[in-house]
RNA sequence: GGGCCGUUAGCUCAGUUGGCAGAGCACCUGACUUUUAAUCAGGGUGUCGCAGGUUCGAGACCUGCACGGCCUACCA
C-alpha cells in the first residue's frame, strides 16, 4: 500500500504531473523514503500477514501451534483399508481413528467442508459438519488455512460419490502454515524454483515425489541383489590425497588441523580393488563422487555410483551380472521390464544384445577405426565425413567422439557395446591375444551410458607403466595436481586376484526407469548458482 | 566459455503499434448440509529480475548485469 508508482505517487499527492528531472528526482527520493518505511511491513506479503494473525489468534485462545507429538493411529493408506474392511463386514460399527498430515484443499459446502488431508502414503477427504463441532474445534477449524499440519480423529464413512471420507469430531494442529502452497491445478513448473524449494515440488507434483520414491526403491533393490550373491558394502574415503579412478577433474579442499590439500574422490575404484587385495571377494560401494566437470543434462558435479568388485571372475561374468541386475531392480520397481523414454519402450529384461566396440562403430558410422591406427589418420577419415574435429584430440578421445555421436544415440535398446581401445582404459585389462584392446564394456540404453566394466588390471608394472603414460599426456596438458596413486600400485603388488569391475550411475539409471530428460530431476536437491 | 530464449501478483500465465498493470487458482467478504479443479456474488493484493538510457510517456525499445532453460563446448 505504501509502495507507490510515480504515477500514484502524483495521483494520491494531487500534484500536477511534471516532465522535469527535478520532479522525477523528487519523486524517487520519495518513493525511496516510501519504501524505506513500509519495508518492514511489506516484507511479508499479504497472505503471510495474515496467516501470522490466525497463529497469534490461534496462541491467545491458549493452543500450542506448534505442538510435539501427535500419536495417530492409521495413516490415510491404512485408513482407506480399513474403511474397505469394514464395509466388507455387514456389521458396520465405525472405529475412531486418528490421522495426521498436510490439508492441501479445501472445499467449503455451507455448513459441511471437504477438505484433503495428505501423508506419506497418500491421501483422503476429511469432513466437518461444523453444527457437530464443539466451540473450540469449530474456532480452530476456522483459523485453518490449506497447508497446514493437523492431527484429525472421527469415523470413516463413504460420501454419496463414493468418496471415503473422515468426519472428524476431534482436531488438532500440529504445524501452521504461513505461506501459500503452489497452484493447486498447475503445481509448481518453475524449474528454477522446483530444484532450489523441492519440498514445493513434492508437495505440489506428485510425479516428482514418484520420482525420488523410484530412486530409493531402485537403490535399496540393488543392495538386495548384491547381498543375496554375497556382495559385502563398504564405505570408502571421500576425501583423498589423490584423487585417482577416473580422468575428471577434482574438487580440492583443505584439511585445517593437517594444513594439508585434499580432493574429493572422482571414482570408488582404487579403494574398492585395495579391499580386493586385503581380502574380500566381492564388495560394492554405492556413493556420492565429484567431478568438477561442466553441467549438462546428463552431467552433474555430484552424483551417485554403484561399484562393484567380484575376485576371480571376468568382464563376460559382470555383463551377465549387470544384465541380471538391471533386470531384476526394474521388474521389481517398476512391475516390468519395459520402461518408456521419451518416445521408445525401453525393454531391460536379460539378455541384452551384444557387439563389439569395433563393429559398433562401423556399423553407425561406416568407419572401422582399426584400420587407421594413428590420430592422424582417423582424424583425416573423420574430416572426410564432415565431422568437426578438434584437432588437439588424441586418437582414443577421437574414438570416443564417434561412440559419442553415432553409436549411443542409435542405442535405445539395451546394448553391451564390449572390447575398447586400451589407450582408453588404464585400469583394465588387455585381451589375450590382442595387445590393443582391453577387456572393457559400457552399457547404454535409452541412448544413455548406464554402466562402465572391465576385467581389472592387476599386473601392478602394467599398471604403474599406463598411469606414467598417462601422467605424461595430461603433463602434456599443463595439469600439475596428477599424481600417481602410488599407494594403490602399492598394494596390487601385494598381488589382487583377477577380478571383474562394474560401475553404474545410479542417476542415469533412475533417469530411465522414471521417463526423465535431465539428471536434477532424479537429484532431490540440484546444484544451482546461487542468487542474489 | 559461446549462441538462442526466458524472468510480470503467493502459483500458472496473458499483456496488441510505447499510452491508466490483468486473467484463472490461492487469498478476503457473503450465500450454500455429500463437495472433490465444488458452485454463485463481490474484492486486485504488483519495486513488471536488477541498474542505467531513449521518450511527453517504457512491462514493451536500447545498453550492461544477475539468475534460469535449451543447444554447443568441456567431461571415461
Amino acid at each position: 500500500m505504501c509502495l507507490l508508482s510515480r504515477r500514484e505517487l502524483v495521483k494520491s499527492l494531487n500534484l500536477v504531473p511534471e516532465k522535469s528531472r527535478h520532479f522525477r528526482a523528487g519523486c524517487l527520493a520519495l518513493q525511496s523514503f516510501c519504501y524505506i518505511l513500509c519495508k518492514m511491513a511489506s516484507r511479508l506479503d499479504r497472505i503471510a500477514q495474515q496467516r501470522r494473525q490466525k497463529l497469534e489468534r490461534i496462541r491467545s485462545r491458549g493452543i500450542e501451534p506448534y505442538p510435539y507429538v501427535y500419536h495417530r493411529s492409521h495413516t490415510t493408506k491404512q485408513a482407506l483399508a480399513l474403511l474397505n474392511k469394514q464395509e466388507a463386514k455387514s456389521q458396520a460399527k465405525a472405529r475412531v481413528v486418528s490421522l495426521a498430515g498436510r490439508i492441501t484443499a479445501n472445499r467449503p459446502m455451507g455448513k459441511i467442508s471437504f477438505l484433503d488431508l495428505r501423508d506419506g502414503a497418500g491421501k483422503i477427504q476429511l469432513c466437518f459438519y461444523q453444527n457437530r463441532l464443539s466451540e473450540e474445534t469449530l474456532a480452530l477449524f476456522q483459523d485453518l488455512d490449506i497447508g497446514d499440519i493437523i492431527g484429525a480423529s472421527g469415523k470413516l464413512f463413504r460420501t454419496k460419490s463414493g468418496e471415503p471420507t473422515l468426519e472428524v469430531e476431534s482436531l488438532a494442529l500440529l504445524a501452521k502454515s504461513l505461506q501459500p502452497l503452489p497452484e493447486k491445478w498447475h503445481g509448481l513448473a518453475d524449474v528454477d524454483k522446483r530444484y532450489r524449494q523441492r519440498y514445493l515440488d513434492l508437495i505440489a507434483n506428485t510425479e516428482a515425489m514418484g520420482t525420488f520414491r523410484v530412486r530409493s526403491q531402485v537403490i535399496a533393490a540393488i543392495r538386495q541383489f548384491l547381498n543375496q550373491r554375497g556382495f559385502i558394502e563398504v564405505e570408502t574415503p571421500v576425501l583423498q590425497a589423490s584423487a585417482g579412478g577416473a580422468l575428471a577433474n577434482p574438487f580440492t579442499t583443505h584439511h585445517q588441523a593437517l594444513d594439508q590439500d585434499f580432493y574429493l574422490r572422482i571414482a570408488l575404484e582404487l579403494h574398492l580393488k585395495r579391499l580386493l587385495v586385503g581380502g574380500f571377494d566381492k564388495v560394492y560401494e554405492i556413493g556420492r563422487i565429484f567431478r568438477n566437470e561442466g553441467v549438462s543434462t546428463q552431467h552433474h558435479p555430484e552424483f551417485t555410483m554403484l561399484e562393484s568388485y567380484e575376485a576371480y571372475v571376468n568382464y563376460q561374468d559382470v555383463m551377465t551380472m549387470l544384465e541380471e541386475m538391471v533386470s531384476e531392480v526394474c521388474q521389481q520397481v517398476m512391475g516390468t521390464t519395459k520402461v518408456r523414454f521419451g518416445g521408445d519402450t525401453v525393454n531391460l529384461k536379460a539378455p541384452w544384445k551384444r557387439l563389439t566396440l569395433r563393429d559398433a562403430v562401423k556399423k553407425h558410422s561406416g568407419i572401422d577405426f582399426v584400420t587407421y591406427p594413428t590420430a592422424d589418420g582417423l582424424r583425416d577419415r573423420m574430416r572426410s565425413l564432415k565431422i568437426e574435429v578438434d584437432p588437439k584430440k588424441n586418437w582414443a578421445k577421437l574414438v570416443d567422439e564417434l561412440i559419442k555421436s553415432f553409436v549411443k544415440p542409435k542405442l535405445i535398446q539395451p546394448t553391451i557395446i564390449f572390447d575398447y581401445p586400451v589407450s582408453m582404459s588404464p585400469l583394465a585389462k588387455t585381451k589375450r591375444d590382442e595387445e590393443r584392446v582391453a577387456e572393457r564394456f559400457q552399457a547404454i540404453a535409452g541412448g544413455l551410458e548406464i554402466a562402465n566394466a572391465y576385467t581389472e588390471l592387476n599386473d601392478p608394472i602394467e599398471q604403474r607403466k599406463r598411469f606414467e603414460e598417462q601422467l605424461k599426456e595430461r603433463q602434456g596438458a599443463d595439469e600439475e595436481r596428477w599424481t600417481i596413486d602410488e599407494d594403490y600400485l602399492l598394494a596390487l603388488e601385494y598381488g589382487m586376484p583377477p577380478a571383474g569391475g562394474l560401475g553404474v550411475g545410479i542417476d542415469r539409471l533412475v533417469m530411465l526407469l522414471t521417463n526423465q530428460a535431465a539428471i536434477r530431476e532424479v537429484i532431490l536437491f540440484p546444484q544451482l548458482r546461487e542468487k542474489e
